[in-house]
DNA sequence: TGATAATAGTTGATTTTGTAACTAACAAGC
DNA sequence: GCTTGTTAGTTACAAAATCAACTATTATCA
């Protein structure tokens, strides 16, 4: 950088973004093709596949979605029996979500490809390298 | 990894968005309230900015904008008279796109922020971290 | 108790994006 | 010239994201 003009190609949000558009645009296929679902959907499914049974404010302090998003993506998921409501008799306001067995399915069978995807990007770099940008992008992502 | 439950923290896919969506929401505070401007008009603004007037056909090629985001930016830019368009007479459908002295101004001062908001993201890094990272984010987002 | 506030989740209106179709202008070949 | 194909850029319509307002229920506390 120094004082030479500042190139977008420095700028990391714009790189991030980019990338993240990128990775993400690839593996959307999966879940879009095999599945109809969007990425919202898709990360509420795997949110209950790995972390089990939630409600969905549960799930908005999780996935760091909001609540109409998540709203509307059970809503979404719930029509075609990949998840189903359980009322709580505590609380009438709050509803279980829990996956059905063939949101199951469908979350064994993405996650699997997710893995698959992550390591083929992840064996282009070192072992330092990795680490470096786990790193950095869990403190920018404030997770 | 190894065979350890997959956890959505280690999906690059995941971390790049959300550390996209974070990092750029901060800096699109400046671009927003002081200028009103939307992401993509801050991006066609630094792009004239740094590099000069150009078509929107150019524009689109180096910033790897889709041509209807293009036109709208130009359109909502050149409305608050952030640049102008030039006929080209030896192609009557292109147009030079370029900064009004108020653009400029625009850009100077948003380009500035930029780079002060960059370097403290920077500063946060080791010089092998840094180029790690530049390194991945420029071959994920294919640049 | 009863009034007020807070919480869970949904719905509606507005804005922004994405996709495709379109118009106008130029290029190439006959 | 005329027909066909390309290219530059805009517009229209559909999909999705954002933000505010809303309903229903539970919590707080005088």
């Amino acid at each position: 950088m120094s004082d030479a003009k500042f190139e977008i190609t420095e700028f990391l949000p714009y790189l991030l973004t980019m990338a993240a558009e990128e990775s993400s645009r690839e593996f959307r296929t999966y879940y879009k093709n095999e599945y109809g679902m969007l990425r919202t959907e898709w990360r509420v499914l795997f949110h209950l596949g790995r972390y089990g049974a939630m409600t969905a404010t549960e799930m908005g302090r999780r996935s760091k979605l909001h609540k109409t998003k998540i709203s509307r993506a059970v809503s979404a998921l719930a029509k075609r029996r990949f998840l189903a409501r359980h009322k709580i008799k505590a609380d009438k306001r709050q509803e279980l979500l829990a996956l059905t067995p063939s949101g199951q399915a469908a979350y064994l069978n993405l996650s699997g490809m997710a893995k698959t995807y992550n390591a083929s990007i992840i064996e282009q770099l070192s072992r330092t390298e990795h680490e470096a940008i786990l790193r950095l992008l869990r403190k920018l992502s404030k997770l």
